[in-house]
DNA sequence: CTCCCGTGCTGAACCGCATTAGTGCACGAC
DNA sequence: GTCGTGCACTAATGCGGTTCAGCACGGGAG
């Protein structure tokens, strides 16, 4: 039945066991397990030989063992609820991820990630990693304005940790209130406004608009907000600063750029909540003549290679993705190891002036 | 000493166990489990009434539990070896993992994902996966020309698909030869190129440059092959095709640009290996005043928002990367269910023809 | 009427580790 | 000399499933 090849394949290769190590050091299991958890009740010797077996035999403890009896998986999640179909050119999450993981590998810490496509899924998702004890906690992303998911995994008692701030706006300039539960590292969105209209402002700039990302998103309310009141401690009133809104893609991006255009006052200076639709943007105003930045200024909120691809190159925010990751992570390691939940602020982004960025045009 | 948040927080929330089940359904815990497993020992009866309680408490397998005494851990793991600097804009991989977790959460496997460093790091990765037991099995990409990972997951009895193609590289034109153990989802760079040379060709294009990728990868050396192959074919010899390797970034493709463009007789159309390089190519002919496709025409194997953004558009080679994906995750699940290793073919991708490619200069 | 077998279910062992409750022993105190 | 005490270690138990060896029962064959 079974062919030759197909026999051999299937080849056990057991691994070690720490039986195995305990009958190789002549010392019962327990004294393997506790000399190699760091525990008192083995002596120095004994702890030296047992480590020593271990390590020959290659000895690495089954994580789903470990996590029976230890009520610990070793494991963490992290859901992205995107429609497939919005997957595009995306630098950030896998910078985020990357970041995360450097702090969790040195743990020894997996990292379970899913794509999804909407919030019911995520939020089914937590609900199934949780009652399979897949995962020891969670980072959320993408908080919105209104969120399910910090109730739920308060509810399912799920340890978690919110990137990117709140789902409950606080006023735009302050911290967001703590969650109870849940630890947050957000990013001072304010401040960085105020960094991108301090460079416009001091150019000259007068009207301004603004293309943000996905409405329902928690930050895209902040940046709208921040950007109102930056715009009023500098004299500018709101109907010489315009938001809208959009779905992050390169289409929305160039449409949206499009409508600001073609409006009777159009603005001097246009800010884009990410890179692609920053150049879609550019793109847009190359195709119709328009010089940036000597009657159009560009900046991206968001760097990648992309913004320095175009002709003129952008300017940007540059954020410290990875670091964020990085931050995120060590938060909910530190949660479950029995800290508090608490709200740390990631570094702030820095304005990396670029060509797009230019004098008002009536400055000249 | 704990404060009282403190305490309420830890609640531990018990879930279900089959023991509860089995209380509440009357009867032993090995009936239920027979139930809930859909083997043969237990009445129509009973099944559905074990099935009804288990609805009701909202139970599921503790995951830990069952790859404890299933020996399978129903998860799937993936890594990327990609130093954090290239982990610039990439579309191709969240597309990807997409595609692989339409069909695994189908089935309730989770995937482990990794961003390493490099090579090595991900073989020791493997290794721990290995020995934790963590992952049933693996999902390779970038397979390399010399790859070490095919020989160690075959030494360690770890299944693996590899997405991309074999490590060993036959005839550009012929299917990767069948490894004994491992499964291989390819595509068919050849066919590929061959459409890329009839399009280029058809229009005149007797000097044709090729940024290509990383010089360690196997399908950089297939396409390298690949296209020196067509171009024979087409009549052409091999100082009319030239290839270059890049590390896929926006810089070396524009840095790869501008000594292809100073070449004593340069090209009239360049093929760039990814999306990125060719709008980084794009802008540095734009940047010289070489009007695209006038004087030089453009083709990006892969096709992303950013082909759509640039002016002219680019012409690109578009894939279904979710499908390829679902293609493999398809196959490793296939092969852990007792199936035998397999080498199966993507779907060929299609050139969609945009601005950036026109007739060769002398031919207007 | 007995024997046998299939059906539907139970009890117990086991997976690999962590943990708790002992156990034997040396040593110091009284 | 006896008793406690701390140390180094072992034995036993449990985590939540799966699985295998029974076991009671009923019905058909001989």
């Amino acid at each position: 039945m079974t062919a030759p090849g197909e026999a051999s394949r299937r080849k056990p290769a057991r691994r070690p066991t720490i039986k195995d190590i305990a009958r190789r050091a002549g010392v019962s299991e327990s004294a393997v397990s506790f000399a190699l958890n760091d525990r008192p009740g083995v002596s120095r010797d004994t702890r030296a030989r047992v480590r020593r077996v271990a390590e020959e035999l290659g000895w690495q403890a089954n994580s789903a063992a470990r996590a029976l009896s230890g009520e610990r998986a070793d494991c963490l999640g992290l859901v992205l609820a995107r429609p497939a179909r919005t997957l595009g050119v995306e630098s950030f999450f896998l910078q985020l991820v990357s970041g995360i993981q450097e702090v969790l590998s040195a743990r020894k810490t997996a990292l379970l990630f899913q794509v999804v496509e909407d919030l019911d899924t995520e939020c089914a998702l937590y609900r199934r990693w949780w009652a399979e004890r897949r995962v020891d906690g969670v980072l959320v992303v993408d908080p919105r304005t209104q969120d399910p998911r910090p109730e739920l995994l308060a509810a399912l008692g799920l340890p978690a940790v919110v990137i990117g701030g709140p789902a409950t706006p606080g006023p735009a300039a302050e911290p967001p209130a703590p969650h109870p539960v849940l630890s947050t590292v957000w990013a001072d969105d304010a401040k960085a406004m105020a960094r991108i209209l301090d460079h416009l402002h001091g150019l000259g700039h007068r009207r301004i608009a603004h293309v943000a990302g996905m409405p329902g998103l928690a930050h895209t309310a902040r940046r709208i907000r921040s950007l109102r009141a930056e715009a009023g401690l500098r004299g500018l009133d709101e109907r010489q600063v315009r938001s809208v809104t959009t779905d992050y893609s390169d289409a929305e991006g160039a449409e949206a750029t499009r409508r600001i255009l073609d409006a009777a006052a159009p603005p001097t200076a246009i800010i884009y909540d990410n890179d692609v639709m920053a150049v879609a943007g550019a793109s847009v105003a190359a195709g119709r003549g328009i010089s940036v930045p000597g009657e159009l200024s560009i900046v991206a909120w968001d760097d990648s290679p992309l913004c320095r691809v175009t002709h003129p190159r952008l300017t940007a925010l540059v954020r410290d993705t990875p670091g964020f990751g990085r931050l995120a992570a060590t938060e909910l390691l530190a949660f479950l190891g029995g800290g508090p939940p608490r709200t740390v602020q990631g570094e702030l982004p820095h304005l990396e002036r670029r060509e797009s960025s230019g004098p008002a045009p009536h400055y000249r």
